[in-house]
DNA sequence: AAAATGTTTGCAATCGATTGCAGACCGGTG
DNA sequence: CACCGGTCTGCAATCGATTGCAAACATTTT
C-alpha cells in the first residue's frame, strides 16, 4: 500500500476523497450505501480506497452515528464452561451482524450492580444480554437512554425483559419421570442457591414429576464444591435414609458428588444413580458417562444475540424464547440396586 | 435525577457546564485533571455532575484521544475452559486499569487472517492479546498504527512479539521425571497438533527428561476426541507394546482417554498410569482424580493483561514472561503393576 | 425548446469531549 | 502604583466520518 497518510500516519476519509478526486461525502457513500454513487465514481473510489490501505476510524463512526458496534454480555462466572459455550455462539451471531463482543465477569469485578452501571451506557455497548439473575428488576429501569437488555440462561422475574431461557422445569421433570421409571422412589437433589431462579423453577419442576415420590434437598450452589459437600451429607445419612437416586442441578456438581462417593467406596450407578444437568462437553467423556439434561448451549447464546440484534434495530421481540431441554441418557443411572 | 437533557434526551458534557456556570474545558478538566481546578469550582461542578446523572460519552472520548478503551482477546477456542479461566484473570486485571474485554473465537468465525486483519485496527482496540499460535509473523507486522500485540500461552517463533507463556518444557520435563521416579520405562504420548508450539515445547521437554526410556507417540489435538482416539490406539496395541503409563498434553484427551480406557476394561493408575497437562478445574474432582502439570491461568491472564497495559502506556516490556508449571500429585499415577 | 423528473455529487453542519493557548485574576514586591 | 509570577478559566480548534440539503447534471415529457 502506498503511503497516503496525512502527517498522523493515518489514512483518513478525507485522504481517499483526496486521491479519488471526489469529497468524503461521496467516499462514505460508498462504503455505506454503494447504490446512491455512480458505476464509475464507485470503481474510482474503491481503487483509492484499497490503493491507500484506508481503515475506517471506529470511533468517528460510531460518534457520529451515535452507536458502538458493541455487545456486552455479563456473565456470573466466566470459568464455567456452561458459560464458555454459550458465548461461542453468541460470539459468532454477532460477529455475522458487525458487532464485537464485549465480555465481563460480574463474580468477581466489583459488585454487580457496579458493573451494570458501568454497562447500562448507551456509548459502551449497543446491547447486554445479562446472564446473572441477581439483578434487581429496579436496577435495570428502562430509562429513554438505556440500551436494551435480554437475560440469557437465568432471568428476574418482576422484570419485564425478553428472555431466552431453557424450559427449565421440564428439564427437572425428564430427569425425575426418567428415575421414576427406573423404579427409584427416593430421590436426593442437589440444588443451586435458594434465591436462584433456576434452582427455583428446576425444584418446581422436580416437585410436579415427583409427586408420591419422597425428596430430599442438599443445598448447593453450582460447583465443584458443593458436589463435595453433597457427598459427604449423603454419606453421613443412615444407609436406610440415602436417597437411591440423586439430581444435581448442575453437571459439575454432579462429577465431584460421583468422584466423591466413589472415594468413600459407593458406586455409581450400583449404589445411587445420578443425573447432572446441562451436558457440558465433558460429561459424556467421565467414567461412568453421566446421565444429565442438555441445554442447547451454542442455541441458546445465538438465541440470545438475535434477540437482541432485533431489539437494537428496534424491531418486536418475543417476550419469551423458550428452548428445550433433552434427556442424554448415558451410564450414571440404573433401578435401584 | 433531574432532566437536564438537552433535546436529544442525553445529558452533555456542555449540559453539566451550563448547570454549574461554567465552561465545557472546564467540566472536562473536573473529570481528568481534577488537581488543575480550583476547590470551589470543582465542588460546584462535582454537584452538578452527579445532579444531573451524567454519563460521559465514550465515542466522543475515544475519537478525541485516539483511543478505544478496548483490548481485545483472540482466542482460539473459547468452549475450552482452559482459555475461559485465563480469560478471568485477565477480564479483572484489564477492568481495574479502565479497560473491557473484547472477545473473538479465532475458531469458528472466520478464519484467524480475517478475525486478525479485523482487529489489528488502532481504531478497534488499544491491545491485542493473542492466545492463538497459528499466525504468521508476517500477518502481525508491526505497522505504525497496529496496536501492540502480546502472544500469551502459544506463541510464534519468528515473531519479534512479547510473549508470556508456561515453561513448557519444564512441565513436561516434570511429567516424565514423575513418571520415570515411579518406575516406568516406556511412555506413551498423547501429543497435539504437530504444528502446534506447545506441542513441539512439550515434546522436546518430554524427550530430554526421556533419556533412555522408550517413547510412543499417539497423535491429537487437545479435544476429548483425541483422547478417545488414543485409547483406540492403546488398545489397539498388543499387551507387550503398550505403554504402561501415557503423558496427555492436555487433561481433556487425559480424561477421555482414561474414560475410555475403563471402557474397556482398564483400570488406571492399576494397568496405566496418565499424567495430564493444565489442571482444569474438574481434574482434581474426578475419580480417580487426574494427576497432572498446573497451569497457573489467572496468573497468565493476568500476565498477559499486565503486558499489554504497559505496551498501550509506553513501556518498555519484557520479550517473554515465563510461568512456572507445577506437578499437581493425585490418583492416576502409581508404579507399573 | 422549455419544463419536469430523476440521479449524482458536494457543502458544511454535526456528533461530544479534549486541550493548546491566551486572557483574567490573585496576592505580593519594588 | 506598576509589575511580576502563578493559578485558574474560557475560547475555539480538533478528532474523522456521516448526512440533510441543495446544486449540478442527465433524461424524459409536453
Amino acid at each position: 500500500m502506498d503511503n497516503h497518510a496525512g502527517p498522523q500516519g493515518r489514512v483518513r476519509l478525507s485522504d481517499v476523497a483526496r486521491m479519488a478526486g471526489v469529497s468524503t461525502a461521496t467516499v462514505s457513500r460508498v462504503l455505506s450505501h454503494p447504490d446512491m454513487v455512480a458505476e464509475a465514481t464507485r470503481l474510482a473510489v474503491a481503487q483509492a480506497l484499497d490503493r491507500s490501505g484506508y481503515r475506517m476510524n471506529h470511533a468517528a463512526r460510531n460518534l457520529r452515528k451515535g452507536r458502538t458496534g458493541c455487545v456486552v454480555a455479563l456473565v456470573p462466572n466466566l470459568g464455567n464452561p456452561f458459560f464458555a459455550k454459550i458465548l461461542v455462539g453468541m460470539g459468532r451471531e454477532l460477529a455475522a451482524a458487525g458487532y464485537d463482543l464485549l465480555v465481563a465477569d460480574t463474580q468477581d469485578q466489583g459488585s454487580l450492580p457496579a458493573t451494570l452501571r458501568r454497562f447500562l451506557d448507551p456509548s459502551r455497548a449497543d446491547g447486554i444480554i445479562l446472564l446473572d439473575g441477581r439483578a434487581s428488576a429496579a436496577q435495570l429501569a428502562p430509562g429513554p437512554d438505556r440500551p436494551p437488555v435480554v437475560l440469557a440462561c437465568e432471568w428476574i422475574e418482576d422484570a419485564a425483559l425478553p428472555r431466552v431461557v431453557l424450559d427449565n422445569q421440564r428439564g427437572a421433570a425428564l430427569a425425575v419421570t426418567h428415575l421414576r421409571a427406573l423404579g427409584h422412589r427416593h430421590i436426593g437433589v442437589i440444588g443451586g442457591p435458594p434465591a436462584n431462579v433456576l434452582h427455583q423453577a428446576r425444584l418446581a419442576g422436580t416437585r410436579d414429576a415427583a409427586q408420591d415420590l419422597r425428596l430430599t434437598l442438599f443445598p448447593g450452589d453450582f460447583s465443584l464444591q458443593a458436589g463435595q459437600a453433597a457427598a459427604r451429607h449423603w454419606l453421613a445419612l443412615a444407609p436406610a435414609e440415602r436417597p437411591g437416586a440423586v439430581f444435581a442441578f448442575s453437571d459439575e456438581m454432579a462429577c465431584a458428588f460421583i468422584a466423591d462417593l466413589g472415594r468413600a467406596g459407593q458406586r455409581v450407578p450400583r449404589d445411587v444413580s445420578v443425573v447432572g444437568f446441562d451436558d457440558i462437553e465433558l460429561a459424556s467423556h467421565l467414567l461412568p458417562a453421566l446421565t444429565t439434561i442438555r441445554q442447547p448451549k451454542r442455541d441458546l447464546g445465538r438465541k440470545a444475540a438475535q434477540v437482541v440484534l432485533a431489539a437494537i434495530a428496534g424491531h418486536e421481540v418475543a417476550a419469551v424464547t423458550r428452548l428445550e431441554p433433552q434427556l442424554m441418557l448415558r451410564e450414571t443411572t440404573a433401578p435401584p440396586g
